[in-house]
DNA sequence: TAGATTGTTAATCGATTAACAATC
DNA sequence: TAGATTGTTAATCGATTAACAATC
């Protein structure tokens, strides 16, 4: 079977969100050579990538066309399904998260909050509960709920993800600046704000 | 000189808090097979890693300083140094960064907010004033500020960085799930809701 | 037809892993 | 000394780029 590395997953969603504003200003057509000079991908890695996904070739002097790579795009990704979600820690990063408004035209819906928290649990945010943790297995097998997001701060990011799997949820997306372990069959997705800052951080004193 | 590629400076916060928690339990020395255990690395590129930041070697049989390890990797990180940042685009997300407790530790000093919504402008968020997108040059300029945070929709994401680059601000961190172009002598990393979540959501119904 | 763009195959590049002698 | 772990050099692996014939 085909595989994709983590860098071409993740070039993916920069494609879709390109070609919808090509839609929007009615273009057709797109080809390699016209991407390449938008994105800063290379024309070669572009028909690459879009090969991999689509289901019928590129015309030769048009390129593809542009709602047929949205159709094929947003069902790759995911966006054309609906994935349950939930948010482990309701501080300031889990409440904006609740409140985030691109998760659910990516496929993704946060139906609720956990925390330990007594002040915070029964509240509502943005028409969705805060729960006891005590609740997530519950919660978690009626709502068939996919994905924990991790937002409780570092020291207790694993007991969160236990608790997590423990509830029967696979997907896990931690948003806590540590390394955590999960059984072999989870899968886990780190989004780590002090990776990415490393990186910006070494670019910018690094003379490039 | 040494270079570090994207997934290299990705890792070093990881092995960061490692060494942080090792210290907290007393442990002295650490080589790269138990290194190698916790963290899920090779034990070689655990070596590679280590090697290329530290100015002296580890010891046969017994590895290397963990205080020392702490003191190269916040050295390198840019932790023991201030790097001044304003957050562009005050929602949700926005505030949630002006609170974030964690830049601080990463040497990173969120100074204050920009919006263009006069109900947000003058207020106060952890301390920290909102101001109006006007003042950026201003601020930028009186408080050398090298890092733009940005947090506003995707559409206007092009126009707020146009603006930081115009306040000489030359450090995007861009987390608005879109792609923008800066001038070649401006570093951006994108932190990418989007690109992250297709990686997870691929890996979670991809049977692996 | 000519030219732009495709898809495929080969070459290159870079990062990771393996092998192993050196050393405390 | 023996053994664990190091650092270095070579091999492998995978992803990106280059080259080019095919085609609309």
């Amino acid at each position: 079977m085909k595989t994709f590395s983590k860098n071409q997953l993740e070039r993916y969603p920069f494609y879709l969100k390109y070609f919808k504003e090509l839609q929007k200003e009615g273009v057709e057509t797109i080809s390699s050579p016209k991407i390449a000079k938008v994105l800063g991908y290379s024309e070669e890695q572009i028909r690459k990538d879009l090969q991999a996904i689509s289901n019928e070739p590129g015309r030769p002097k048009k390129g593809r066309s542009v709602e047929k790579l949205i159709d094929t795009l947003e069902t790759f990704l995911g966006y054309r399904d609906t994935t349950t979600a939930v948010i482990i820690g309701c501080g300031h990063l889990g409440q904006a998260l609740l409140n985030y408004p691109n998760f659910q035209e990516m496929g993704l819906a946060v139906v609720g909050g956990f925390d330990t928290n007594p002040d915070l649990i029964g509240k509502e945010i943005n028409g969705k509960s805060i729960h006891a943790m005590s609740e997530l297995g519950e919660v978690a097998l009626a709502q068939k709920v996919k994905v924990a997001i991790i937002t409780v701060p570092a020291q207790y990011a694993q007991e969160a993800i236990d608790e997590a799997v423990q509830a029967g949820i696979h997907g896990i997306w931690n948003f806590a600046p540590t390394h955590v372990t999960v059984p072999y069959h989870i899968v886990i997705e780190n989004f780590n704000f002090s990776s990415s800052l490393a990186v910006l951080i070494h670019r910018l004193y690094d003379g490039r």
